[in-house]
DNA sequence: CCCATCGACCCATGAACACT
DNA sequence: AGTGTTCATGGGTCGATGGG
């Protein structure tokens, strides 16, 4: 476009639990991700459409699951995301609460100069804690896992490539494979098959500027084929992997060094 | 090469019940 | 309370095909 050559002022901020991201929204259909989203508006404004019925707004949430399209006036976007088995039952909703209610616009601000910060300061190195601290002025309480759980969270989010099955992971936790899927349901809030799916779609993300063979990057992240790639990230994002490769081309991207350490753990 | 569509298969899911 | 069965079912998985 006419803006070739400037600076590009598109980031994202990657961590296990969080996602800070300014940059294009392109055309999505619907999409199912697995996070809540808080969409903020960096100009004009916001357009969401929930089962036919579109609202326009300078901030707009999403929770989990919930099947939604977005669109924006300017072509920057702010989406800050939250992986819901990061905290406790209820706390997102209340937190959507807060963010529609009357201190809306104040969030709407908070949020864009935590944009502007990042634009200065390329954080690496930061915490859950300090994220929410910076998006929303205080740290949003956290969630316990079972350790048995939390062992295949981490077993599922290391992407080695080999498949993480629902047995591997119970012989892992020491449990029947039944009772260690309704142990997951009850820890996480989500079923291990959707949870699997949607944290390896989330893993796209750290390659999105990058510029591979989809079918290679497919196998790297745990998908059997190119195939299911390609359907799955549709579902969760509303767009098709190479639109998000297209559109990620400036895009810059930070991780938290937790999320580093749990990458080459692997 | 890259990606979408379509079936068929099979495994995770959820409910109901049993064991300790 | 926590853990393990069984079982019908739906949806995720995976290969084949075809178009761009």
């Amino acid at each position: 476009m006419e803006d070739k050559g400037r600076e590009s002022d598109h980031l994202m901020l990657i961590t296990p639990e969080r996602v800070f991201y300014a940059g294009l929204l392109g055309r999505p259909r619907k999409r199912t991700p697995g996070c809540c989203h808080i969409y903020v508006a960096v100009k004009g404004s916001l357009h969401l459409t929930i089962d036919d019925v579109h609202t326009s707004d300078e901030l707009i949430v999403t929770l989990p699951n919930q099947r939604h399209s977005i669109a924006s006036d300017y072509r920057t976007a702010i989406s800050v995301t939250l992986e819901p088995e990061s905290m406790p039952d209820g706390v997102i909703e209340a937190l959507a609460e807060r963010l529609r209610g009357p201190d809306k616009a104040l969030y709407a601000r908070k949020i864009l100069a935590a944009y502007a910060l990042l634009r200065q300061r390329r954080y690496g190195d930061i915490t859950t804690a300090e994220f929410d601290e910076m998006c929303f002025g205080e740290a949003l309480a956290r969630r316990e896992l079972d350790p048995r759980v939390t062992r295949a969270v981490a077993r599922i989010e290391r992407f080695s490539g080999e498949p993480v099955t629902a047995d591997t992971c119970a012989a892992e936790a020491g449990l029947s494979a039944s009772r260690f899927l309704h142990l997951f349901k009850e820890e996480t809030g989500i079923s291990f098959r959707s949870f699997r799916a949607w944290k390896r779609a989330r893993h796209l993300l750290h390659f999105a500027n990058q510029d591979l063979n989809l079918a290679h990057l497919a196998q790297d992240i745990g998908y059997p084929d190119s195939t299911h790639f390609s359907h799955s990230i549709r579902r969760f994002y509303g767009l098709k992997p190479r639109a998000i490769f297209v559109g990620s081309r400036d895009l810059a991207i930070y991780r938290s060094t937790e999320t580093v350490r749990l990458a080459e753990a692997s």
